[in-house]
DNA sequence: TGTACATCAGTGAACGCGCGTTCACTGATGTAC
DNA sequence: TGTACATCAGTGAACGCGCGTTCACTGATGTAC
């Protein structure tokens, strides 16, 4: 009884997976025509090439594929955010400098942009109830194992405040990505400069504490 | 032919401005329960207990009432950000510290809180195409007056840099404040005082060069 | 390698519903004399 | 202060449209022997 018998299938063979495929791609490009509210499951089988019944094969509803396309841009977020985690523990006593920063949100940016509908993905996962807590929930994961690769680095440190401070780092960082990526007439590089002396500044002590170690 | 004859009215008589707050309210409150995408323009009229007609009486549709709504969160908030402004340049030598910062985003989280579907408004403001401009512009206009203050109390400064950063804090600071607001078990106290650390950082150029005058 | 069968993938046609919107109307309020 | 008229405010009923969704079906691909 874990889930209700859903009726939506995996695709298998070679020409499912194509046709799935179109139908994410055709709502990532129909979210920044038009906006979430007036995109329907018609409108997406539609620029994907097939008829309604077969967005109904694979997605319950346009929340469903939503989620789907939320899914695959969090986790290609997140990865770039993972290599570097993972360089940081490999050389002990290393911190987070604002320079990493700069270039994880540089990197991030460029991820969003190859993405379908990136922006308008990140943004709908803001504001759409249903969705919510895909962002959320990522956001959180990441904070998480930053956490614990910072305690295993300096474990004096409080658990419960650097928690705080990585999720803060996350939406302080997301924001800034958004604003770029909203506004290309802005001077992305001086921004991400200052969003990384931003975050540093309350990083500070984490840093410091790894530091004396 | 400033406008296309629009045929909504304005309400004179005091039945009809309670009318007009009604679907206002109607909308703000129907925006967090399920969400921009799913209210329609009847929804809004019935929750506000009277007739369809009556809704376009006022709204040409629901991105006008979303607009109004949106327009008049704007400006309670901007309120706020404006008087800080005043006392700053009532004060000659006087800087924005941290701690001005900090206050800055109680207030603001305050008053969207008293605001009906503030926060849903907010969002919606971020993720509506339509609507984007009103976020945008708002900011923009606040960042450029903050921009003025900093520039007559210290005129060498680089207009060009102070807007930027001026215009990166309102960001930063919003995306703290919704993040308090979508989850209200945070530590709302904490959070602020590291955006306002995080802020105060890269605004040190400006801060500096305003005392040294 | 060929055939028969099972499963997978996608379609054509149709449905009921609620949305957005408009019309001609009634009733309420304000104003001129 | 009363009456007549103008304007403002809100309604009842109806419309066409496209949305979400389902059905029984055809055609394509994979597999067993």
């Amino acid at each position: 009884m874990n889930k209700p018998a859903v009726s939506t299938k995996v695709p298998r063979q070679q020409r499912a997976i194509d046709t799935y495929e179109r139908l994410l791609t055709a709502t990532g490009e129909l979210l920044g025509e038009c906006g979430f509210e007036r995109i329907s499951t018609n409108m997406i089988a539609d620029r994907a090439g097939v008829t309604p019944p077969t967005f109904y094969r694979y997605f319950e509803d346009k929340y469903d594929v939503m989620s789907a396309l939320g899914k695959r841009l969090m986790d290609v977020q997140n990865e770039l955010l993972l290599e570097i985690g993972e360089d940081l523990q490999s050389k002990p006593g290393y911190v987070l400098t604002s320079s990493d920063l700069e270039k994880l949100l540089h990197g991030t940016v460029k991820i969003t942009e190859a993405f379908v509908g990136g922006i308008w993905v990140m943004k709908c996962l803001r504001v759409v109830p249903r969705l919510n807590h895909i962002r959320t929930d990522s956001h959180d994961d990441m904070a998480r194992a930053m956490t614990e690769a910072a305690l295993a680095g300096a474990p004096e440190l409080v658990e419960a405040e650097i928690f705080r401070q990585a999720r803060l780092s996350m939406e302080l960082g997301f924001s800034a990505i958004e604003l770029v990526l909203d506004d290309p007439s802005l001077d992305r590089v001086a921004i991400f400069r200052d969003t990384a002396t931003a975050i540093a500044a309350f990083s500070d002590a984490v840093e410091m504490s790894s530091v004396q170690k």
